[in-house]
RNA sequence: UGGGGCGUCGUCAAGUGGUAAGACACAGGACUUUGACUCCUGCAUUCGGAGGUUCGAAUCCUCCCGCCCCAGCCA
């Protein structure tokens, strides 16, 4: 990259420290997930930050798996994060660490601490540590276990490890300072016995480093220089200083940055989870989740993200972005290479009574607009067509000017129709149009020069395909659903019941039958889709609204209903 | 009278003592074979509040107010 200057207060303090040589100028950075669930659009903002810092400044940026809790992860999610890394365009080339590859030394270096009189084997149980932690605004009391000796100490630690204690039964702890105001410094746990397989190491251990005591060795093991993290880390700065300065070993420079938030969603994995196993949502990859694996599905490409996370900026105050930018990158990356395609959501039937029975035709359309390059493909057209229901109305206010009884409107790339009679059933419904066509118009203008107000999308009922397409809206009704359990309440009560509309009716053009999964289209006039790909079938594509196309229309009903 | 952070437009966010960038949103208008795209225009006399320093303060000082995080052998 050649961005010249800092864009955030990281950046400006990288550049400081090139001018400054620290670390002979050199950048490395690392993104550690740990393997625990799926990616959202919140470590996005984390990926692109550490893996464009690196590139920015011709560093280099790790992948590294922080499992140090066995009972939590699953290789399931090493090949899910890995995919999304990747899939969002980033390249992390061989250097794929976990965490779980330094246990050996990791071990070693608490050892180091043993024999320094810095970390003590601890027999209280959980229950009583955190009696003896105090609390927030009072001191705790130290562990009578604190003052072994290193020899004891040392022995304890070794026969933790080879499983003599039961689970739960020892600990070792650094010993700093129970007094100290913030809690982090309290002897926090180093180690705890464990009885869990881990993914990578197996039964190896039964004593599992805890993430304190791993993530900052693990970042100077890599010879991280700069360590970015979220701000709730800030508290944990200290304690990560202690444990390097003691060992003397490399110290990687932490700066703690605000996390995403995202108005109209949740991200924390355990809401997300209670998502999928509450079965709100479809699964992990679902179209509505604020993962990247359904963001995919949905069909927002990765530079959309990308463009987005470099719009929300880096700084350090909590905020939450407005879902509309995420969307607004998206529409920008989609634009202009989507190809325009014709479908009807909601078919309402049109006859052209003066178009001959057995007549059809093929009728050249663009596949974009402004961009002549991508060239055109033929739509078929024939006696009778489908039109959107919504593009009618029988007793149209002011400001509608698509189809009405007696009004002439253009078919897109086809011709002027006239409606001239309306069809209903014995309840009332509309069930058919009779329009009338005007041939001179074929394509689309009137040599006469007469013009209509509005241009419509339409498929041709006899070559159609049907096909069902999902329209998402926002997962929950309320820009902050976090906000309910403030409030004591569940934050599912804030779901927006409209947030999947399905319409199963829907006619595509004949062309989209051969779409594949991800490929973006534009149907005209609605917004942007793609192909979904676990639930279509050939007989039956199913596509998903990616975005909607901003709809003056729309607002403006909006505005007369509520207004 | 615990510790650590943060407060600049509706939402993000620049600004680093010299007189409030930009983006999204919103509101008008132009263009239009997508009520799309694009293009114009408008949108903080004021930076959480009050004092103070200074020729000059969002930027420096003092006090106050508000919000967030921390009492896992989670990360």
């Amino acid at each position: 990259m050649m961005d010249k200057g800092a864009s955030n207060f990281i950046h400006e303090i990288i550049e400081r420290d090139i001018a400054a040589g620290k670390h002979g100028g050199r950048v490395h950075t690392r993104f550690p997930p740990e393997p625990n669930g799926y990616l959202h659009i919140g470590h996005a903002k984390s990926i692109c930050l550490n893996f464009g810092t690196a590139a920015k400044y011709n560093g280099l940026c790790n992948l590294r798996f922080d499992d140090t809790n066995p009972t939590k992860e699953d290789p399931e999610y090493v090949e899910a994060i890995k995919e999304d890394v990747r899939w969002l365009g980033f390249d992390w080339e061989e250097r794929e660490y976990y965490a779980s590859d330094y246990f050996e030394q990791l071990y070693q270096y608490a050892v180091r601490l043993i024999e320094m009189g810095k970390a003590y084997v601890c027999d209280l149980s959980a229950e009583e540590i955190r009696a003896f932690r105090g609390t927030l605004t009072e001191p705790g009391r130290e562990s009578p276990y604190r003052n072994r000796s290193p020899q004891e100490n040392l022995d304890l630690f070794a026969r933790m490890r080879a499983g003599e204690f039961p689970d739960g039964s020892r600990t070792l702890r650094a010993k700093i300072d129970m007094a100290s105001g913030n809690l982090n410094m309290r002897d926090p746990v180093m180690y705890r016995i464990m009885r869990a397989t881990h993914h990578r190491t197996g039964d190896a251990w039964c004593i599992y480093p805890t993430y304190d005591f791993t993530h900052c060795l693990s970042d100077s093991i890599e010879g991280i220089t700069h360590s970015l993290c979220t701000l709730e880390f800030e508290d944990h700065r200290p304690l990560y200083d202690w444990f390097l300065d003691q060992l003397g070993v490399f110290h990687p420079q932490q700066i703690e940055f605000a996390r995403l938030n995202l108005s109209y969603t949740v991200m924390s994995k355990r809401k997300l989870l209670k998502l999928v196993e509450g079965g709100h949502v479809a699964g992990w990859d679902d179209p509505r989740m604020p993962t990247l694996s359904g963001l995919r599905r949905r069909g927002c490409p990765p530079e959309a993200i990308r463009a987005f996370c470099d719009r929300i900026g880096v700084a350090k105050s909590n905020s939450v972005v407005d879902l509309a930018l995420l969307e607004h990158a998206i529409r920008e990356a989609l634009d202009p290479r989507a190809p325009r395609r014709m479908a009807v959501l909601d078919p309402l039937k049109v006859v052209i009574t003066n178009y001959p029975e057995d007549q059809e035709e093929e009728l050249p359309a663009a596949n974009h607009p402004k961009d002549p390059s991508m060239g055109e493909r033929p739509v078929p057209f024939c006696r009778e067509i489908y039109i959107e229901r919504d593009d009618f109305m029988e007793d149209p206010p002011k400001k509608f000017y698509r189809l009405a009884p007696g009004r002439e409107v253009r078919l897109r790339y086809a011709y002027f129709v006239r409606c001239q009679e309306v069809v209903k059933d014995d309840s009332g419904r509309i069930v058919e149009l009779r329009c009338t066509y005007d041939p001179e118009t074929r394509g689309g203008n009137a040599p006469d020069g007469r013009k209509v107000k509005a241009t419509i999308h339409w498929v041709s009922a006899r070559h159609a395909v049907p096909a069902e397409v999902r329209l998402y809206d926002r997962l929950f009704s309320e820009p902050d659903p976090a906000a309910r359990e403030r409030a004591g309440q569940d934050f599912i009560a804030a779901l927006n019941p409209d947030s999947l509309v399905v319409r199963p009716n829907a006619r595509i053009e004949p062309s989209l039958a051969s779409a594949r999964p991800g490929e973006p289209f534009q149907f005209e006039r609605l917004g942007y889709f793609t192909q979904d790909g676990p639930d279509s079938t050939a007989g039956r594509p199913v596509f998903n609204r990616t975005v909607s196309l901003r709809d003056q229309w729309a607002k403006l009903k909006h505005k007369t209903k509520t207004g």
